[in-house]
DNA sequence: TGTTTATTGCACCTTTTGGTCAACCATTCA
DNA sequence: TGAATGGTTGACCAAAAGGTGCAATAAACA
């Protein structure tokens, strides 16, 4: 799933149109085409700033939209601050691994 | 340990002045002196693009600069792009269960 | 058919970011 | 004492990011 594909289908889900949004949010019609299209003349996604007003108005989960622009949630860099060392072991795993410790955190201990 | 007394840690044991850090990076020696005290009058650390290339000088950690820097690493971030639940189940522990995932990956299973 | 909605390109504008420059201070040392 | 050498600071500047506005185009639909 694209970042613009989800934010139209939520848009749609919720019943507005693109100029509803451009108007609550302040910002151009075209703009929010661009962004839905992915067709923004630089950078591939909006501003965080831009997806946090965009997640509040569409009622989205702001944090996996921020996933689907590749920009890492404050929440998350947080943990990475407090511990680095964690987050680079997991990262220098390969998939099985991240399989298994994925599921090994899904299922209850 | 922050930032900027690192690289400066760093650069005194290399043996080297800021001036020629300076010059090796093709920056003026005010940057370099800021970056160290912190001082870069809006956002409070360097680019990732410039960290990388320090790095290179002062023969550190790249990625351990970028975590002080409060920068994900890109390898970091490719994980948490492949696998974003993972990752926000992980932010989403407490400190223990973090102690106790680390220390469970550290166990040779 | 005309109205609403969306798409796209392009030139433009403003804010933020990433720096520079000049002047200054402190230390050392000949 | 004065002149290198190394470092700090504040005002300022240039480039990039983030967006605007318009115009032309198209599709939907009532």
């Amino acid at each position: 799933m694209q970042f613009g594909q989800k934010v139209r289908e939520l848009r749609i889900l919720r019943g507005l149109t693109q100029r509803s949004v451009a108007d609550s949010l302040s910002v151009s019609v075209s703009y929010i085409s661009k962004v839905e299209n992915g067709k923004l003349h630089f950078g591939d996604y909006p501003s965080a700033n831009f997806i946090h007003k965009l997640a509040d108005e569409l009622k989205a989960d702001e944090d996996e939209l921020l996933l689907l622009a590749d920009k890492v949630p404050a929440s998350i860099r947080q943990r990475i601050r407090q511990r680095p060392e964690l987050f680079r072991q997991i990262a220098k795993m390969d998939k099985h691994a991240l399989d298994r410790l994925e599921s090994s955190l899904n299922t209850v201990n």
